[in-house]
This record gives C-alpha cells, sequence and structure tokens, in this order.
DNA sequence: TTGACAGGCAACCAAATGGTTGCATATTGT
DNA sequence: ACAATATGCAACCATTTGGTTGCCTGTCAA
C-alpha cells in the first residue's frame, strides 16, 4: 500500500492517472502529447511507477503499449484507510474546538 | 493538496496520524514515545510538515505543544479526488477486461 | 529489406527527503 | 535562582527522486 500512497504523492502522475481516467487505454506517446514539457523517458518512468503500484495495468499490443487505469488500488485506500479517518471525523473537529477554547484559559 | 498526499506518502507520518486519531491532542515527546528507533527531531520534522499540510492542528500550553488531528484534508481528498475514480470504478474494470481479452487475438 | 516509428535500458545529475548531532531557548517546579 | 523538562533551530549526511541524454531493440509498412 505504500506504493501506492508514493505513486499519488507526485503531481505529474496523478495527472497521469487523469489523463488515463479521461481516456483509458493510451499509448506512451499519448501520454507524452499529453504532458508537453517532458521527456518521453520521464513520463515511461513515471508510468513505471504507477504499474508497479498496480494503479495501470499495461497490454502490449504490437509496437506499442497500451495503458489502462487500474481504480483497485485507490479504492483499497479509501476504504481501510481513508474510511477510518472519515468515521472520526466530525469528533475530532469537536475534540480540537475543545482544545483550543480551553488553550485560552 | 499536493503537500497533503506528499505528507500522506510516508508511513511513518501515516503512523503519526493513527496515533493521533487513537489518542488526540498528544505532545510532541509522547508521539516520540510510540515511535521508538527515531529521535525526536525526525518526529518533529514529520509533524512540521503534517502541520504544513493541515493534517494536524497544534496548540501551545506552556513549554509543551498539544497535537491534534485535523480530518479535513483527508476529507477533501476523499471527496475531490478519490470520488471520482470510485465512480468510474467498475466502468474501468470492465474496459480492462475487454481489452485483456481483445489483446489475444 | 530497410527506414521510420514505439518503446526500453543505463548512466548520469541536481534537488528533495529522511535522518542525524549539537546547541539554543523557553517554561516549570523546588 | 536554578536544574530539569519540552521544544526549536541549523548544519550536515546518505539515499531517493525526478529528470536528462544517448543508445539499443523490436515492429510495421513501403
Amino acid at each position: 500500500m505504500d506504493l501506492v500512497f508514493k505513486a499519488l504523492a507526485d503531481a505529474s502522475r496523478r495527472d497521469l492517472l487523469d489523463r488515463l481516467r479521461a481516456d483509458n487505454g493510451q499509448t506512451l506517446n499519448q501520454l507524452c502529447a499529453g504532458v508537453p514539457g517532458m521527456t518521453r523517458q520521464a513520463v515511461s518512468k513515471h508510468l513505471a511507477l504507477l504499474e508497479e503500484a498496480n494503479l495501470i495495468a499495461t497490454v502490449k499490443r504490437g509496437r506499442e503499449k497500451l495503458h489502462y487505469l487500474n481504480p483497485v488500488p485507490i479504492h483499497e485506500i479509501a476504504e481501510r484507510w481513508i474510511g477510518k479517518f472519515e468515521r472520526s471525523r466530525l469528533d475530532a473537529l469537536s475534540e480540537l474546538k475543545k482544545a483550543l477554547e480551553s488553550g485560552d484559559e
């Protein structure tokens, strides 16, 4: 799960995921065209990381490689990690408020 | 939002958040006691990052500094970013399946 | 078959990151 | 006042990260 978090930590990689969500199954060069100002190799490295984190799956099709979004790890993060923080959301907020108030004593 | 993602990318920092969720309002030294094998300064740096990302709020209380969990940024991530991936979850999965099948042609 | 196109691999580089040690400052209790 | 406690700050170090350039491999089409 750490890999997923680290993969999501970079804005360029989140952007790549966004582009795949908008248009799934793109090739490396297609993705490069969408992210100008970065070499193909840089994009390639980002995609490799995303693939390692299992956030995208790839299919080799002749000489090109199609990239597909895999939403499962994001779902798992939402379920297992964010969920428990959501549950204590209001609770923690009221605690915080109380603490801030009592801090003025 | 980038700060939040980067802050969440580190396992030690996620651990600190977990500890605060379990016992909110801890001081630096209390948190250090919970994470052995790391100097106070290391923990302090992590907390500074979490604070910068607005994931924790702090209250100075005499010579000690209390740390409170702020679940709002996590909620925002869940809403704005994960939400849209969740919505396309099954859709992307079926697309992926189709692509994998047609890849065998 | 032979370009041209899509991608992979490796070396290299600068900057960011996670951690340390050492010292300074502020608060508290006796 | 003063020693102990709680934290802050700065310099330093090793590793990781994001990026580059240069070259190699594989595939398609004329």
